[in-house]
Formats: structure tokens, C-alpha cells, sequence
DNA sequence: TCCTCTAGCACTTTTGAATCGT
DNA sequence: AACGATTCAAAAGTGCTAGAGG
């Protein structure tokens, strides 16, 4: 695996000044990713965002969607997407909120979920919402079909990587913005701990329209049986606080209303944020008792997006924070300034595309992307790095291996990456790095962070 | 005993092949 | 023969539940 300092010495140092100033022919306005969906990603956030992760693989939901502008039109990108650790600690649900059950289970294997239509020009991601629907969650470490392995009882938050590259080959020598949103950050677990984000989902998501009151489950509910009912009314925070769920004292004080005309109320909420924000994290309440000060647990989640290092953090994972930075906007002072019209999540990055790079070849981008070149068709790439093992097989689909000149053996498709023990300290690059990043100085709102780096100082490959 | 995880269930949406009509 | 619309079954995605296991 290639250290960061290696990748430094090829990147020329820490990003220049005038990367981001320069009068580069290249460089371009801005690229811009924005979140879809953001009520909803509000309200799961508001209350605490869990995502299944099951052994063959379950779906996010919400899943992550977002628009990109400012790309190159006719250069081609490469959009990835993983998951990094919030912090280095377990968490367990007790009493109606997160508490800290300890360290972190040292990190599964990591890898990067690949957009399917990678590599394809800045129009074609610009045209449409980019959505990452199939991506899998798991919790099987020995996966087979490429997911991203998480550990239950952990949170994690969702990265975004945009790289300028012709095709995967030419990824590892790019160099890639990253975007994550805060509200997407979420707690991994097998089954939902908290009553109120089952009826989150069970209110958004169209599969689980069977278990909606209004719905046609009725048989099934009418069937509860009663004894069960009554095992797990003895557990807090299990299905038949349903009654309580609005005036439950000490959760955060969600404005969650209980599920009924749930949408309905998604405009209200987002009035109420700008007054509330304490409210904005479930995990106010373990930060009122102490626990921990330095884990999301402990600290304004703001805080924490507006102040991490992108660049992975070390294997026990704590935070690594470069800057300091001083209380971060409120989440509705700042929602208001980063809402897009659609009301969507954004951040907008200044720093020059990837042609900027002095190592970088300028002019590829140029007439030989452009001109009456079709767009070429989603080329499914899916195969090679994430669906890996499922679809190798299959008809049309590319199934070659990406070249690895850390490991001859094992095929890329799934981007595995070394073991805990291999993640890079952290590093003055990365410092460099996200000072770099920091010192734009934009604001940043209240949801996207970005860095730019050379790609895969993290550990995929 | 508690906590976490898993498998099977019923339900829904999505997908793709087959069929039909123009 | 080609194309588009419709139908239908299979596949896939949900949360619920009981029970296993550490």
C-alpha cells in the first residue's frame, strides 16, 4: 500500500496557493455536490439515523442521491463512495439514546463503492440526480459480493469521492474531491433500536408500505401475539412506545410527533430548526451526562463535520482534527445559507479540477473527450469493483481486475483494503492537506466537507 | 439475564419477459 | 417485421418476530 507520504512526494507537496488561485486554463468554476432529499435526511439525523446491515447485504434508506455541478463537461469522472468511522468507540442503545459501549471493533476490510456508470463525462453525472440505490451494506467481513462491511453498533457517515479519470486504471494517479454531508451519518446496527427511525422508515419507505397502520398488513398486526407484545414492552424503547413516543422526556427532545401525517409535518420541522438546534442530535443527551467529549456523543455534531479530517483517520479511529475551529454555525443558520433552491444539502468546492495538477496532463481533457464523441453508455464497471464477485460472470459485463502493484493477488473489484493495522497514523500530509482544505475559508454550511488528496491514501488499495 | 444477531415470514415494489395490438 | 403498451410472474427489498448464542 502506497503510504501517504509516498503519494505527497508525487503530488508535489502540499497543495499550492495557487491551486486554488492560480490562473490555470483549467481551472474551472467550482464542482458542487448536493444532497437530494434533505428534509428527509434531516429528519432521520434529527432523530438518530440507523441503517440495517445484514449478511447478504441490506440497502440504505434513505439512500444517498445527489446532483453534481461545476464538472468539466466533457472530461470524465469517476464517482466513489465509502464509509468512514465517526469516531472510535462502540455505542449501545439503552434508555432511549445512544450510549458509548466502549472502543471500536477494529475496522472490517474497507471498500469503495463505485457508481455504476463510472467513468462517464461531467455532462452525464450534471444531467440528472447521481443515485446510489444499490449500494449494500453488510456486516459479513468475508463478503463476497462486494458491499461495504460495516460493524454493528458503530456510526459511520457516507464520503463522496469525485475523480477526474479517464477510466478506474487512472484513478490511482488522480486526484479526487471529497464531499460528505452531515446529515447522512448514521449507526450501523442489525436490528433498529430506536422505535422512532423504524417509523421513519417504515413511513418513507415504499417496501415497508406493508407495515404502515393505514396499510393492508392489518391480519398481520391483528395477529401480534400478545404475549410477545408484552416480553417487549418490558424493553425500552421497543415497538409499543408508540404511545409515548411524542412526550418521551430526555430524547433529544425530537420533534418527531409520532408517525402519523409524518410528511405533513417535514415543512414544519424545518421552520423549527432554526430555533431548536440542540435538538438536532439525538446524542445531546449522552453529552449532558459526560460521557465522552470528544465522539460525536460528546461533541455538536456540527462541530465534528466542520473540524474532521477527511483523510482516514488512524486505526483506533479518533478523530484526527488539524484545525481547530470555533463553534461551527448552527445547523439552521447554516441550512439556510447551503439549502439550494430545492432545499438540498450542498457544498461547493473552489479548488480546481483535477487539470490543475502540474503532474496532471491538461489537455487530455480536451478535444479528445469532446466534440461529437457520443456519450458513451454507462459502462458497467460494477462488476469490476463492487458487485465484483456476483456479476463477474455474467454477460456483458467487463470482468478484468484492476492492477494492484500492492497486492498481484487479490482482485481489486472489491477494493478491499489492508487491515486495521495498515491504516496510516495520522500523517503531516494529511494535515497539509486539510489545512488546505480549511483555508478556503468558505463557509461551509451545514452539511458538506470537502478535501482534496491524492486518491487512495486511504487504505482501498 | 441481557444484548446482539439471524432466519423465516408476509408484504410491497421493481424488473423483465411474454403477450397483444397497431 | 417493428414498435409500443399491457400483463404477469419472479426477484428483490422491507420490517416483524422468535429464537439462538455469546
Amino acid at each position: 500500500m502506497q503510504s501517504i507520504r509516498e503519494l505527497k512526494s508525487n503530488f508535489s507537496g502540499p497543495p499550492p496557493a495557487s491551486m486554488a488561485a492560480g490562473p490555470d486554463a483549467y481551472l474551472q468554476g467550482s464542482i458542487r455536490m448536493t444532497l437530494e432529499d434533505l428534509e428527509l435526511w434531516k429528519t432521520f439525523h434529527e432523530i438518530g439515523t440507523e441503517m440495517i446491515i445484514t449478511k447478504p447485504g441490506r440497502r440504505m434508506f434513505p439512500h444517498c442521491k445527489v446532483n453534481l455541478s461545476g464538472l468539466i463537461q466533457c472530461a470524465k469522472y469517476i464517482l466513489l463512495v465509502d464509509m468512514v468511522p465517526e469516531d472510535g468507540f462502540r455505542y449501545k442503545w439503552n434508555k432511549e439514546k445512544w450510549e458509548v459501549a466502549g472502543k471500536a471493533e477494529p475496522q472490517p476490510p474497507c471498500r469503495t463503492y463505485l457508481h455504476p456508470d463510472s467513468p462517464a463525462l461531467g455532462s452525464h453525472w450534471m444531467k440528472q440526480s447521481i443515485s446510489f440505490l444499490k449500494l449494500k451494506l453488510t456486516n459479513n467481513t468475508l463478503d463476497q459480493h462486494g458491499h461495504i462491511i460495516l460493524h454493528s453498533m458503530h456510526r459511520y457517515h457516507p464520503r463522496f469521492h469525485v475523480v477526474q479519470a479517464d477510466d478506474l486504471f487512472s484513478v490511482r494517479w488522480s486526484v479526487f474531491q471529497t464531499f460528505t454531508f452531515p446529515e447522512t451519518s448514521f449507526t450501523a446496527v442489525t436490528a433498529y433500536q430506536n422505535t422512532k427511525i423504524t417509523k421513519l422508515k417504515i413511513n418513507h419507505n415504499p417496501f415497508a408500505k406493508g407495515f404502515r397502520d393505514e396499510g393492508t398488513n392489518k391480519k398481520r398486526r391483528a395477529n401480534k401475539n400478545p404475549a410477545c407484545l408484552e416480553k417487549r414492552a418490558k424493553l425500552p424503547g421497543v415497538l409499543n412506545e408508540d404511545s409515548k413516543d411524542s412526550s418521551s422526556p430526555g430524547f433529544c427532545q425530537s420533534s418527531y410527533d409520532g408517525y402519523d401525517g409524518e410528511e405533513g409535518r417535514l415543512a414544519k420541522r424545518k421552520d423549527e430548526d432554526a430555533v431548536k438546534e440542540e435538538r438536532y442530535s439525538p446524542w445531546g443527551a449522552e453529552r449532558q451526562q459526560g460521557v465522552r467529549t470528544d465522539s460525536p456523543a460528546g461533541a455538536d455534531t456540527r462541530e465534528i463535520y466542520n473540524t474532521e479530517q477527511l483523510v482516514p483517520a488512524p486505526a483506533s479511529y479518533q478523530p484526527y482534527r488539524a484545525h481547530e475551529y470555533g463553534k461551527s454555525p448552527s445547523p439552521s443558520s447554516s441550512v439556510g445559507s447551503s439549502i439550494t433552491g430545492s432545499g438540498r444539502s450542498s457544498f461547493e468546492s473552489r479548488v480546481p479540477d483535477i487539470a490543475t495538477d502540474p503532474d496532471h496532463d491538461s489537455s487530455k481533457p480536451g478535444p479528445s473527450h469532446c466534440g461529437p464523441q457520443p456519450l458513451p453508455g454507462p459502462q458497467d464497471y460494477s462488476g469490476v469493483l463492487n458487485m465484483t464477485m456476483a456479476q463477474a460472470g455474467k454477460p456483458g459485463v467487463i470482468g478484468h481486475h484492476i492492477y494492484s502493484p500492492y497486492s498481484t493477488e487479490q482482485p481489486l473489484g472489491q477494493w478491499s483494503g489492508p487491515g486495521p493495522a495498515q491504516y496510516p497514523p495520522p500523517h503531516p500530509l494529511t494535515a497539509d492537506y486539510t489545512t488546505q482544505a480549511v483555508h478556503h475559508g468558505y463557509h461551509h454550511g451545514n452539511v458538506g466537507e470537502w478535501s482534496q488528496y491524492p486518491l487512495f491514501s486511504y487504505s482501498c488499495w
